[in-house]
DNA sequence: TGTACATCAGTGAACGCGCGTTCACTGATGTAC
DNA sequence: TGTACATCAGTGAACGCGCGTTCACTGATGTAC
């Protein structure tokens, strides 16, 4: 690998990350080239527009989501890690969906495509992992886990957001 | 009432729509100010500050979502209303939670108090609508209403959002 | 192996713009007499 | 009832700032001979 896809690899990685914890509109083209030590001019040599590197670092994000799944040896050991208060804490190295997910409906159509195919890919890979599950429960325990994540961050007493995700879980190890 | 009470009470309704709609972050002070028909310098007449007129904003939004449960009949209809495609396609007019979820963790602590006594209230207020439901059910139904609503928005394709609502409508009405 | 040159990733000043906030002001309204 | 005055909601220009993007440049690297 060249110098420049390294570079290129280490911006994307680092938006990934910071746009996941402050959102699409919190992070600035500046802070993304600084914290891959390089200075803002030299970003268009490297993406056409902002909107362009958060395409690339959306679709990032949601590869790391995937290794998530596929890395978990069942169901109820996936829906743990994902309702974790590790993954409540850390945004920026978690679901893309649980992160971003209200702000993705004002994002650009490229955003939004990659939005539908995590959602997508989720369902089926919670089916893979736990085949006697069914389209509906699928569909429900996949709208549970954001929902529960996205509100547990959301609040501000963590009890609450224990008690919601602890719901969750039991429902995921029936 | 006073004039400027009323002028005071149409910019925070205003605000309340708009917010909701367009996130936190993507709406201006003179944007709320011209909604309301005035120019930006008068806006601090009545706020001290934007947050301040964020935190009255998202107070009125949840009494609107305390509204919308507590005039439905039971909590098959609430559900029903909740996952319905008007309250999808119209965030500016409906629940906070699945309009702001996610942004509502970078806002300051006062903001995320009101989406706590939300989050609270719309729990409490479904077991009174169904008080056969477990506090566990409750809590899972909460999550996959939010959830559910929130993909559903993020997505790109209207199929996939409406097998998400339609899954937890079944659960809400077992 | 050493020299001349082309390439181009990365620098940093500058651009136009919109933001939240401030402030001197205006002009309608209410009160005092 | 009419006049003088105080109040203050609302106006609009201005502030400093950070944004995405542009651009003339620099200096390290690779190639040609």
């Amino acid at each position: 690998m060249g110098k420049k896809e390294e570079t290129h690899e280490r911006i994307v990685e680092n938006a990934a990350r910071m746009i996941r914890k402050d959102g699409y509109d919190g992070v600035s083209v500046a802070d993304i080239m600084k914290e891959a030590g390089l200075t803002h001019g030299g970003f268009y040599a490297h993406f056409d527009s902002k909107d362009a590197l958060v395409v690339e670092a959306l679709e990032r994000a949601t590869a790391d989501s995937v290794k998530s799944i596929e890395s978990s040896p069942d169901l109820a050991t996936f829906a743990a890690r994902y309702l974790s208060d590790v993954h409540c804490k850390k945004p920026e190295n978690g679901c893309a969906l649980a992160a971003l997910g209200t702000e993705t409906r004002r994002q650009p159509g490229a955003v939004k495509a990659i939005a539908t195919s995590n959602v997508e890919g989720m369902i089926a890979r919670m089916k893979r992992l736990s085949p006697k599950l069914s389209d509906d429960e699928a569909r429900v325990l996949c709208s549970a886990l954001v929902g529960a994540v996205v509100l547990s961050r959301a609040v501000d007493d963590p009890k609450l957001g224990k008690e919601l995700r602890d719901a969750v879980t039991k429902l995921a190890s029936k």
